[in-house]
DNA sequence: CTAACCGTATTATATATATAATACGGTTAA
DNA sequence: TTAACCGTATTATATATATAATACGGTTAG
């Protein structure tokens, strides 16, 4: 079953993106393996304190992806391919790299402050 | 006068904020600074190709940060005292980069991975 | 002065996001 | 078998975001 004891709602991004976003993080980490078992949406909804169907869109677009399988009136499970893992991996790591060295371009920062903050706040 | 030659439309972040974060940017680069004349609401909103409203949301947004400073009738201007430009660059600085860490963290990747990628990208 | 801007405000419409309340039939374990 | 779940669907309401069209009076340069 996979577990959302780390989740925590910050962004002020879609709640059905950062649930899709958790378990792709998961899938990198490998965390979140082929077959899992998935809480339902009434139970993750309860876990999370939001609304049920929040839960199921965020679940319907990673069903469009391919990442989940869902039975009518059944459990739903993970499906990930190694060839998923790699494409997740890459589109997450590429694309949260970017967006912080887009910003500190912008706002003027050399390569190296960038890296020394990096190092600065990682604990 | 402020530019926004540098202006792209990314994220899926709303359009107004998108605008108040490249001029936040623009304070903490040095390209714009105090009693700078920024682009009327009509005129941005051209540019841009949104609509008035949006660049309006945004600039009374600034304006309640006290970054801008508005009369009826009259061109706008930044209104930008030192100690705003060390609260806003320490605030996007520690978020941009805190957002990274918290995403590479959630992936399983460890700090040297992450100094590595943002070597690797920064070009 | 006056025309061309400017900030500001209002009303309407549309879509996205989130919640709430219900309902239906399928699956599964006791 | 049947009760407790499950996925799925529908309807309604509310807020945020974005656009569109329009209007009002203030400011300013020629």
């Amino acid at each position: 079953m996979i577990s959302f004891e780390h989740f925590k709602m910050e962004d002020g991004s879609p709640i059905y993106s950062q649930i899709i976003q958790y378990i792709k993080r998961g899938i990198v980490a490998g965390t979140i393996k082929d077959q899992d078992e998935i809480p339902s949406r009434r139970v993750l909804s309860s876990l999370l304190g939001v609304n049920p169907n929040t839960v199921q869109k965020a679940y319907r677009i990673l069903e469009d992806e391919n990442l989940i399988e869902s039975r009518s009136g059944a459990k739903s499970y993970m499906t990930v391919r190694e060839a998923q893992i790699a494409l997740v991996r890459t589109q997450l790591m590429e694309g949260n790299t970017k967006a912080l060295i887009h910003a500190m371009k912008q706002m003027g920062i050399s390569k190296e402050d960038a890296l020394v903050l990096v190092e600065k706040f990682w604990d």
